[in-house]
DNA sequence: TAAAAATACTCCATAGGTATTTTAT
DNA sequence: ATAAAATACCTATGGAGTATTTTTA
């Protein structure tokens, strides 16, 4: 189970079949059906019931993308979080001079 | 952000040093470097500072471990509860059949 | 007949390996 | 002097592309 397939998955759910998703992802279709048989192949069975004109999902297809959709969510959110909490430390970084240095000089020299 | 990164970023903070997870994922240690130095360009900042002898999480880094461990936690669960639901359905297939076949014969052929 | 999916390859990017050097205690 | 991390380089697996065939409505 990865990202990318999870990625992948729930476009094809969305968009209701491989070709309609593969533009979505602005990549071609038979790798885009390769990745969906693999994760099938994890799961042991399909996520989608191909009929004629669209793919619906299978109950466990159903469950997945449920759970895939929020579980995208969560990473994007706490990537962008992450980054967030790294850029503020950038900004406040607190620098402690002795007391007595300060009644020498006026400067203090980092040594980056 | 893919998982395999964050389950190796999780497996350094657990065992406090790049050279120690890299054994127990059974991967080589520059590798491994690499993939930790891949996450902190991508969050933009140190995940980890140096110290001799450990590395300790950043407050990104503390941050990041927190919530990986719990998608982490999740994906593995979701993907084994799919698996459950899948192999489920395998087990009850119900086949409706007419009640006036049932007069003729007493046995369904399935052409699967 | 026309669409979507599957199959069969080719190619390339990226993950992983080995050897070595650098760094810090 | 030792142990960990970084660097440099090589290899191989897997993800993506193109062309084509199969399937089904």
């Amino acid at each position: 189970m990865d990202l990318k397939r999870m990625r992948y998955f729930c476009t094809i759910a969305e968009q209701g079949s491989i070709s309609k998703a593969a533009k979505v992802l602005n990549i071609a279709q038979p790798p885009l059906g390769k990745r969906l048989h693999e994760l099938e192949e994890e799961v042991g069975s399909p996520l989608f019931i191909r009929t004629s004109k669209q793919m619906v999902l299978t109950e466990a297809g159903r469950f997945l993308y449920r759970k895939s959709s929020e579980i995208l969510n969560q990473v994007n959110s706490v990537t962008k979080q992450a980054i967030d909490i790294a850029s503020q430390k950038k900004r406040t970084v607190r620098i402690g001079v002795s007391y007595l240095y300060l009644r020498y000089f006026n400067t203090v020299f980092l040594d980056l």
